[in-house]
RNA sequence: GGGCGCUUAGCUCAGUUGGUUAGAGCGCCUCUCUUACACAGAGGAGGUCGGGGGUUCGAGCCCCUCAGCGCCCA
């Protein structure tokens, strides 16, 4: 006995969300089953996989990990509830220059520059600040309720992770898809490193257009240019003009000379020209612009490098050198317009380049770098989606995939940082050769000399990132994880990171294991703010999820975001909607709480074979169509769209209908009471698993409850179809149910059953009926419905606040029955309602409610009649047709009776 | 310049093979502290689905076009 529940009125997630989390990883349930380092593994099972999108080691948290977490927190549930074999990978990468710059502001304050404490010790600093920070973005994702395998965490410089990156940049060194040389690349000069061309962004900034002479040499005669950059002129190895241009034609051939520093250079003819654009002639700068670098390098130019490492100007400039190149841009001008060379400036939009990290505008400069020759590897990765080995969600990324893998240049990966993945690459100082293997060398390969040096620079940290799905897994050891979890199968992440990830993931996936690194590629959109802005701290309008979570609980804000949220676009978050699925969360605890705290009132076995009852019957056969439509929404990738389906489910229907009725159905006792409990239990825990993968705590520990209190009154009360298990994490995922054929009159039954109720509740609340109030009543209604009805009459009365022992049904099959006196009377399809109500209405505004209700279903008519004597009626397919045919019966049913009710009156 | 997306109630958004009375949350108005929940319950107001044209028996959804906003690539 003594099943004494006393759970609190309201959710408390703050005593709840570390308890079960707790309990989860104790029970080893992140762990996936069968697994191949184990007895009895099965290598024939296909696993799920995910690895873990991973988040910088220096990162903040901010709303995008809670919705990669969530999202992917809910695949992997959903997979592990199925019974499958589910791993999913967590991890950091370590974030070249991030990281770098973190540790350098550290310095700073003990007034220290990296180099003056040298490469070793900076690197034991940076450990060290990784040791002590690196842990609290983990933290912060378990916080979230991420059920990933935290004994398989990886970090991109651990041993085996930086084994597979020496592996993959020696084999593609050996195979000649590696390359280093003097190229045109981008230069931070800040950071003092070389950025890939997708580190740059590029925005619309106002500036000028500098007109001026470029003079032919030994005569008067000029040729006018216009720049954005005139520092560049410095630089400048060329003037170029279209080949047809009339202007310019005369001059193609001459030389003309550099302002200032006198150099003569050639002109040149070249279709790249616009020549509507500026002067219609262009100088030529190779070394510092790429449009330029491709003309140098069709023209055979020379390159001059006129900045250096901190963009001054360097000897090449002349009088100008070690100016910073934005204070040359002003003295080489003004010094141009002493010289008679300057002709005009206009206002102009520059799109300036700009670094990702840190805004500073990035120089296009020639330096020696290390390179990935990237096109072989772009067409195995465009034939691997193209094929659909890889299936992009949502398929409109597809295009954008293609359009990017199709135009790519080569991948810039050394950077001049110290944080990262060392080259390995030897240069011998006898023989000048390099040396380039898996194994730390102690000699020159060629030469034997023992005098060989490290490459100083390191690996863009995107080239380590794009061998994580395998390298955290052992690759290149053949290890038993790698062999089996390896192709993984889903990769979930961002579209802003198509190209700088997962891009890169199927070219290296696909160049060294030869597979597809995964099956799907499901793309989120950004989280932004309520009126869809990009959060941003200078905006003021960033929403801290630890802030959040502290307030509204994990679970509101998964469900959030999840319910939110739809594959490939930007959602807009508030505090407000979190506010309003907290309150979900609340109505699933205390709709929890009411069946436990019933379940002692009910017997503990039942009599007879049950006798289900019309809410019954409804809310299991709706509960039937969630089933089904939750998996193939699943299957879909549509998780918005099933959560959104569940909440409706259980708060609009289970909530606010079954379980009003239930209370009267426990009240009665004896085996309705029974089959009550059971049917609520089962409704219940069908729900909490439902759910599980978007709310996981509070279903957790409500099921947790459901069962002892069940399994405390009754061995009879249990799951559908199933025993109580150990948890919910492992329970059995909701196997979509069948229809078996009595569904549909049951939900049309009890539609009837609502649409009385709600025309009682609206004249009530329209006439200000007191709430106390209970009113009898008379439903008149033909014999079939009068059957059925006479069923439900205390569920009528309830929740229409009738008294039930004056509800009359009658049966008017086949003859007249005239309104009583003093009463109202109302419609619901074939069903008349009479409530004693005249004294509260009037004839005429009775008439004109009436009226109104009987032109709503005219006009019904019409429009039904319209439409099924016209084509549809013979185009439309026959379950349609018949659909509209039932309506219309419908709307004359209810026609016909409101007529009726407007003779009554006289 | 090329590509993509968005435009649905006051606000934020759902609405996936076109099926006919367009939904939710928040906000707003009226009632109710009824023994699961006021983080609640009952009722209500509010939309010619950006404009125009087309296909179709039928269009928020498909096609064309225009406009505004946003993103990506060059």
């Amino acid at each position: 006995m003594a099943d004494d529940y006393s759970l609190p009125k309201a959710y408390d997630f703050k005593s709840t969300e570390q308890r079960i989390y707790e309990m989860w990883e104790r029970g080893g349930y992140f762990q996936p089953v069968n697994d191949p380092n184990g007895p009895g593994f099965d290598p024939s099972i296909k696993p799920y996989v995910i690895s873990i999108p991973p988040p910088n080691v220096t990162g903040e948290l901010h709303l995008g990990h809670p919705l990669f977490v969530s999202t992917e927190d809910l695949m992997i549930r959903y997979h592990r509830m199925k019974g499958i074999p589910t791993l999913w990978v967590p991890g950091v990468d370590h974030a070249g220059i991030a990281t770098q710059l973190q540790v350098e502001k550290l310095l700073a304050k003990e007034g220290l520059k990296r180099e003056e404490i040298g490469r070793e010790e900076f690197l034991r600093r940076t450990w060290a600040w990784k040791e002590k920070y690196g842990g609290i973005i983990t933290e912060q994702i378990r916080r979230i309720g991420a059920s990933c395998d935290w004994s398989r965490e990886r970090f991109t410089l651990d041993d085996g992770l930086s084994k597979a990156v020496r592996e993959a940049f020696v084999r593609l060194y050996e195979k000649g898809l590696i390359y280093r040389g003097p190229r045109l690349i981008n230069w931070s000069p800040g950071l003092r490193t070389a950025v890939s061309d997708l580190e740059v962004e590029y925005s619309e900034e106002a500036g000028k257009l500098y007109y001026f002479k470029y003079m032919l040499a030994g005569s008067d005669e000029y040729i006018p240019v216009a720049t954005t950059r005139p520092e560049t002129i410095l630089g400048d190895t060329a003037v170029a003009v279209h080949p047809e241009d009339p202007r310019y034609q005369k001059f193609v051939g001459k030389q003309v000379i550099v302002p200032i520093l006198g150099r003569a250079i050639p002109v040149i003819a070249d279709d790249y020209v616009d020549r509507e654009f500026g002067t219609g002639a262009l100088k030529i700068t190779p070394g510092h612009d790429p449009n330029d670098y491709e003309i140098g390098q069709r023209h055979g130019l020379p390159i001059l490098s006129v900045l250096n490492e901190a963009a001054q100007i360097s000897q090449e400039g002349g009088p100008y050198q070690g100016q910073d190149r934005f204070v040359c841009r002003e003295n080489l001008w003004k010094d141009m317009a002493a010289a008679g060379l300057v002709i005009k400036e206009e206002p102009y939009t520059l799109n300036v380049p700009r670094s990702q990290r840190g805004g500073e505008i990035v120089e296009p400069m020639v330096s020696t770098q290390w390179f990935v020759r990237i096109q072989p590897l772009a067409d195995a990765a465009l034939e691997a989606v193209r094929s659909g080995r890889i299936h992009i969600v949502p398929e409109r990324f597809t295009k954008v995939y293609y359009n990017w893998l199709e135009n790519i240049q080569d991948w810039c990966i050394s950077r001049q940082l110290w944080w990262g993945h060392r080259i390995p690459v030897w240069y011998c100082q006898d023989c000048g050769k390099m040396t380039v293997t898996r194994q730390d060398p102690q000699q020159c390969a060629h030469c034997g000399s023992a005098h060989i040096q490290q490459d100083s620079d390191v690996l863009d940290t995107w080239f380590s990132s794009g061998l994580w799905p395998f390298s955290t897994l052992g690759w290149p050891e053949e290890t038993p994880d790698y062999r089996y979890y390896y192709p993984t199968t889903m990769m979930e992440t961002g579209y802003d990171i198509l190209f700088f990830w997962v891009a890169r993931m199927i070219m290296m996936g696909l160049e060294f294991t030869g597979q597809a690194p995964f099956e799907v590629v499901y793309l989120h959109g950004l989280v932004r703010d309520e009126h869809g802005r990009k959060m941003s701290k200078s905006y003021g309008n960033v929403i801290d999820p630890l802030i959040v979570m502290d307030q509204y609980g994990t679970d509101a804000l998964r469900f959030t975001l999840l319910v939110g949220s739809t594959p490939g676009n930007d959602m807009s978050m508030s505090e407000k909607k979190v506010e309003a699925n907290r309150n979900f969360v609340n109505k699933l605890w205390n709709a929890g709480r009411l069946i436990i705290n019933a379940i002692p009132q009910a017997p503990a076995a039942p009599q007879a074979e049950p006798e289900w009852t019309l809410a019954d019957s409804f809310i299991w056969a709706r509960l039937k169509a969630l089933t089904r439509n939750v998996e193939s929404l699943f299957q879909n990738y549509q998780y918005g769209e099933a959560g959104r389906q569940i909440y409706e489910f259980f708060w609009s229907e289970f909530a606010d209908w079954y379980l009003e009725i239930a209370k009267l159905q426990l009240a009665e006792g004896g085996d309705r009471a029974y089959y009550t409990i059971s049917g609520m239990v089962q409704v219940m825990e069908y729900c909490l698993r439902l759910l599980h993968p978007f709310t996981p705590f509070v279903t957790e520990e409500l099921w947790g409850h459901l069962k002892q209190a069940a399994q405390a009154h009754s061995s009879h009360l249990k799951p559908h179809h199933a025993d109580w298990g150990e948890a919910l994490i492992i329970a059995p995922w909701p196997e979509p149910l069948d229809d078996e054929g009595w569904e549909a009159e049951s939900v049309a039954n009890f539609g009837l059953v609502q649409e009385i109720v709600r025309l009682i509740r609206n004249l009530r609340a329209e006439k200000n009926v007191k709430p106390s109030l209970r009113l009898p009543a008379i439903l008149a209604c033909d014999h079939a419905n009068a059957q059925m009805l006479r069923h439900e009459i205390a569920t009528i009365a309830s929740l229409a606040i009738l008294d039930a022992g004056k509800v009359d049904i009658v049966d008017i099959e086949g003859h007249e029955f005239a309104k009583p006196d003093g009463h109202v009377a109302l419609v619901a399809g074939p069903v008349a309602i009479y409530l004693p109500l005249a004294g509260l209405v009037d004839l005429a505004e009775e008439r004109e409610r009436l009226e109104k209700a009987l032109a709503e279903a005219a006009s019904q008519i019409a429009r039904l009649e319209n439409l099924l004597g016209g084509s549809f009626a013979e185009k439309a397919p026959a379950a349609v047709v018949q659909k509209e045919r039932e309506k219309l019966d419908g709307f004359r049913e209810n026609a016909a009776k409101l007529k009726d009710q407007l003779k009554n009156l006289g």
